[in-house]
DNA sequence: CGGGACTATGAATCTGGGG
DNA sequence: GCCCCAGATTCATAGTCCC
């Protein structure tokens, strides 16, 4: 859509977005009128009043437009915001007075920022997304599994070290100018739209400038909304997209974890003899015993009940996933954990 | 000084400290007991002196000490204040809203941060530091030359690689209870001293805490202020500051900061497109062929999971190395190992 | 004394579905 | 909306103990 951004959003149904991405401006344009530049702040007179009435107007904008995004996004729904110092705090607390409830903060580090060249201050190698439920209570989406095969089996940190976009992706027009001043790498959008969607849901860009969040999208099977107030940028990202392929539905997947996966009860187990009723369990050390009921629950001493609560009640534990706490005891004499017949029978219950 | 920190700001003159350092509460607001998968308890920071109501107590709050804070500094001096998601977005709001002018925000990376038990969401894994000015105009202190010579001759980034305060450094009472439940590593304060201030020059922290601002200040040969309004922390931080002898007014104190591992994960590859999603890849052999996922795992007929154990399942053996075992097809035709393209991406991870 | 096994712990807004 | 309960979930360090 090529339009202001809260306009379009205000055309947008309530609730039916999965995920937002925005990259907002801190030096806009606010109803005609053309703001300055922080480096135009040539004044040495100590004017608190000038500088809280662009404070109050940069706020007031980031109030409208985070509004209505809520508005349009999903009760399950989960919105990224990018920024950098200037204007990420003022960001980061309107977020959290609309009533979004602040998941992490994540750093983008940059391989190859550019370095401060007057020597005054800490190379700025980094920029801050805020990742952000819909509310307190929002039972939202984090491809957990998918984040820990994205870094090879390890918890994904919230700081990620990815480079500038350049060479080959970044935009130019027929001079060698680049397109767009501030176009986000491919590769920050894929770990944004990996972590919190599936294939088909759809993402949406109020700010999409260039078109990365797009083109990102696109190419990981995501539907999409993209809103760009510019036509310059909008035809740009319009012609970037055509040329993208989606990749095939199965690459696009993320990795589903274990709860995704339909529950098998251990009364099925029973029921189907591969952990027979009368049998024995045992926990790894072999401390504990149990009876295996015709119903599928266990016995042990006084504790009699689902594998789970057995568990944590002979441990006397708060709780105990049984599934990892008791095996069989096999002819050869080895213990086998009873998680292993659940993934045998994976394929029904 | 023992005493509330803003009655305590009010009585010190204006325009008389170089530098302050400060680690306000966060304001968590933690709902219940968190337990680690082997059901031991997390030690939670539960102190009446973290809650707040709501925002806009915290809100007043941030604005009433920082108010006095600024009236203390000196005209060339510059504020740190540290904080988490949970607050420093409405922290640097308030910074800014003062009239003070943010240099830098800082990143501190942590090596070895408590992992997401439940895997709801990413490690969080880093704290920000906000570096400000007193104004716009102010002709403050920044050492360049000791920042660069700290980092390798390379100028010093936005985001700090440093571990928790742990071990021998970490205040313990006669139980071997830790004394503070947010002791900061010295490390840090080392950085944040050494960058803006001169020998001699004062430090103020107004939540002075175990007091490691006062411990690296006279180590570093610079005088301090420091403010705490619970005894027992006072208490021990001025039993700490006893032990420190500062060091000679020459010595070139080098950080014993450790390296860190450049290790990259196989989806750093997919999601920066050197090896595509929806990709193959072959064994040397070319027996086998996986389809490459977004999320950097392969599927393998009924295998899934990372580049080793797709490896190893697909050869029926206990373990492989993915990086050597899997190969990309050339358009010549030519097979090239995976683990070539590691060494492309340049810096780390 | 070295190495391996085992344990402890760190600013944490840490579950979800069915009845 | 509330209650109940199945069951999913951890990484880097430092310290201790034992062989």
């Amino acid at each position: 859509m090529v339009g202001d951004c809260i306009e379009m959003l205000r055309s947008l149904p309530p609730a039916s977005v999965h995920a937002i991405f925005a990259d907002p401006p801190y030096n806009l344009q606010l109803r005609g009128e053309l703001r300055r530049p922080d480096d135009s702040l040539v004044d040495a007179v100590d004017d608190a009043w000038d500088r809280f009435d662009d404070f109050a107007a940069y706020d007031a904008f980031t109030r409208e437009w985070l509004t209505e995004a809520r508005r349009v996004l999903r009760k399950d729904g989960t919105l990224w915001v990018i920024g950098a110092y200037h204007n990420v705090f003022r960001l980061g607390a309107t977020v959290q007075d609309l009533g979004f409830w602040i998941l992490n903060d994540v750093i983008w580090r940059k391989a190859n920022p550019m370095p401060n060249f007057r020597g005054r201050r800490f190379t700025n190698a980094h920029e801050t997304l805020i990742w952000a439920a819909r509310g307190p209570e929002s039972k939202y989406r984090f491809n957990y599994a998918a984040m820990k095969a994205l870094n090879d089996d390890l918890q994904m940190r919230s700081d990620w070290f990815i480079p500038l976009c350049t060479g080959a992706e970044r935009l130019r027009d027929v001079k060698g100018v680049k397109v767009h001043p501030t176009q986000k790498p491919e590769a920050l959008l894929h770990r944004v739209i990996m972590a919190c969607t599936a294939p088909g849901e759809v993402v949406l860009d109020p700010f999409l400038g260039s078109g990365t969040t797009a083109a990102v999208a696109k190419r990981l099977g995501r539907r999409f909304i993209g809103i760009e107030r510019e036509p310059i940028y909008a035809e740009a990202a319009k012609q970037r997209l055509a040329a993208i392929e989606p990749i095939g539905e199965s690459a696009a997947q993320t990795l589903p974890s274990k709860r995704e996966q339909p529950r098998i009860p251990f009364g099925v187990l029973v029921e189907r003899g591969l952990v027979p009723a009368g049998s024995r369990l045992y926990d790894r050390a072999r401390r504990y015993e149990a009876l295996v009921g015709a119903d599928g629950t266990l016995r042990c001493g006084t504790a009699t009940g689902s594998i789970h609560k057995v568990g944590a009640a002979v441990q006397d534990a708060p709780s105990c996933n049984g599934w990892a706490f008791w095996h069989v005891l096999g002819r050869d004499g080895r213990l086998r954990v009873i998680d292993e017949f659940r993934t045998e029978i994976a394929g029904g219950v």
